[in-house]
DNA sequence: CTGAAAGCGCTAACAA
DNA sequence: TTGTTAGCGCTTTCAG
């Protein structure tokens, strides 16, 4: 059988009506007798027709499908954010193109390009930094954009996130009211706009205000190894609490304060910042901030659904609430 | 400015040539002097025209796009295959529509018809159980499909896999060769290939040939709390060896048999079958039958490249080797 | 090396 | 309620 053996036109032959009709039929039109679509209906099942959607995305301009662009899908983050996203989209009948940007030779604003030339209907970002490339080429379109778990520097793009700044401050306090007075903040990558306009002001309001001497912030921690590296540092510089934002690292600097005979959380308490299955399964469990990604990524798409309806946003930001979530890698007094 | 405000047309009045010079510039067709390609191609560049893919691919029948087929994104084992494929999508320029079927009221089949009416240029399913409507559902297309990291009955589809009899059998040497004699298979579906036709077969051969009593398969075990609460009734029975097929749930049982007081390795042996992050971050560490995933991946994706340039393959089943990595949930003596 | 012209399969006014 | 008729933006013979 053949990619496309029957057509529109093939069935409005069969049925002896016009393509129009059959057209009419294929997108749910009311304004068509009842006996007239059932002959149609009739018709469709018996050819096994299926319309061709790059033909309909053609005339209609309209593609039903939603580009992602995400860093890594292997980040459990980015994983869980897309899977909030992807449940909405079916419900909405979207397909998603897929984009990974890290570790890529093409730049992000390229690819971005490459899917408004497929012609999605909207993008969803979710990169942790908003390139000025990437800003540049969402502004030249009229393809809305949502961001998903990541902000950009002035709120020009619809958003859902949680209040970070309130959610890492309640973390502060609770590492110092367990007593810890030498705190780390420890980022993936300092100019991230999640890090410089909200974690990172949030951390030094807090050292501020609690007059706490000898904290730190510590950039470049992305992987496994990267937090298993940096506890000796940390150790050596007395730090005795440390909110990480990266799960795989925090895992990895838990793993590494254990193996070098500290008592964590006696000694050193770790809060981590995104709560996927890996922080949950090690032992001491992590205490995290739990974002609710899921959440995140339903309500982003569900904005964009709105957009590409043009139905207007009430709500250009939606802040979701988070929860902090007390384990054993803190002392909770 | 608009969706699409310049298009082949605009290009072609411009530059004082037909849309058909235009065209083949743009696709790079050799068949224009370079003069006239340099006046195209600056007039490309000056109005920022940006060929619409949808047009293309109604025109050329080819959307440079294939349909991913996977259970469940957030789980590690799929992503992780993902990025090899995406990683050799980007170097051939294909775009990836993903598509999740796990708890999904829209039938399988319904998936693949909605990829194909969008005139995805392949296939690649990952799924772990290749429904009946599913391979009917390919076989009456044209469109090249790959299986990763799953396999089919009949073997009627190429494949990217590893061997997992000898894998299998391997890691119960492992276990057999440090005491450990009543073993446990512990798997999340019984009735998916890779189970009912490798898994399982080498399981209860090993058996046989070795003699031992007292060995059981357990099926069902699909998350961290199936495994958490599937360690009293092996204890019960005394199973001390096991290999588990998902590593969240070897993580789960890991965690309840040093809840229970059980000594890992020494009274309870542990194998899981697919490495992903979350195995080789808790402790102890668990001992794995390591799966090339990003490599299956990889190496599908590419299987599917010639297909859909009518390549052929000279094998239609790839076997990679995996690796068993012996660490702390196994005595390996 | 270049252009003319016929579609690809469908939607969407507009008429009837 | 239905049909006619232009396209949507591009590729691809076929001629020249």
């Amino acid at each position: 059988m053949n990619k496309q053996d029957v057509t529109i036109y093939d069935v409005a032959r069969e049925a002896k009506v016009s393509m129009a009709t059959v057209s009419r039929v294929v997108n749910g039109n009311n304004n068509v007798r009842k006996e007239t679509r059932d002959r149609v209906m009739e018709v469709i099942k018996r050819l096994h027709y299926q319309p061709n959607a790059v033909a309909q995305g053609l005339a209609s301009k309209r593609t039903t499908t939603v580009g992602l662009i995400v860093p890594d899908l292997t980040n459990l983050y980015f994983a869980e954010l897309s899977k909030g996203i992807d449940d909405i989209a079916v419900l909405y009948k979207y397909n998603i193109i897929i984009s990974s940007v890290e570790n890529r030779l093409m730049k992000e604003d390229a690819v971005i390009q490459g899917l408004l030339n497929k012609q999605v209907d909207g993008v969803i970002y979710m990169s942790n930094k908003l390139s000025e490339e990437a800003a540049e080429a969402f502004k030249r379109t009229d393809t809305p954009v949502v961001l998903a778990g990541t902000v950009s520097d002035n709120l020009e793009f619809p958003s859902a996130n949680i209040d970070y700044k309130k959610a890492d401050t309640e973390a502060l306090n609770l590492l110092l009211n367990d007593g810890k007075k030498k705190l780390a903040l420890i980022v993936g990558d300092k100019e991230a706009p999640i890090n410089r306009n909200h974690r990172i002001p949030a951390f030094e309001k807090f050292v501020a205000d609690n007059e706490l001497e000898g904290c730190e912030i510590f950039d470049n921690i992305k992987d496994y190894s990267d937090g298993y590296n940096l506890y000796p540092e940390l150790a050596k510089k007395g730090i005795n609490g440390a909110i990480i934002t990266k799960d795989v690292s925090s895992v990895g600097l838990l793993n590494s304060a254990l193996d070098r005979g500290a008592k964590v959380p006696e000694d050193f308490e770790i809060v981590t910042a995104s709560a996927t299955q890996i922080a949950s399964v090690v032992r001491p469990a992590l205490t995290t901030i739990k974002q609710p990604l899921y959440d995140l990524g339903a309500v982003a798409m569900r904005m964009l659904t709105k957009l590409m309806n043009d139905e207007g946003l009430e709500d250009k930001h939606i802040v979701l609430p988070y929860e902090l979530i007390k384990k054993q890698s803190t002392l909770n007094k």
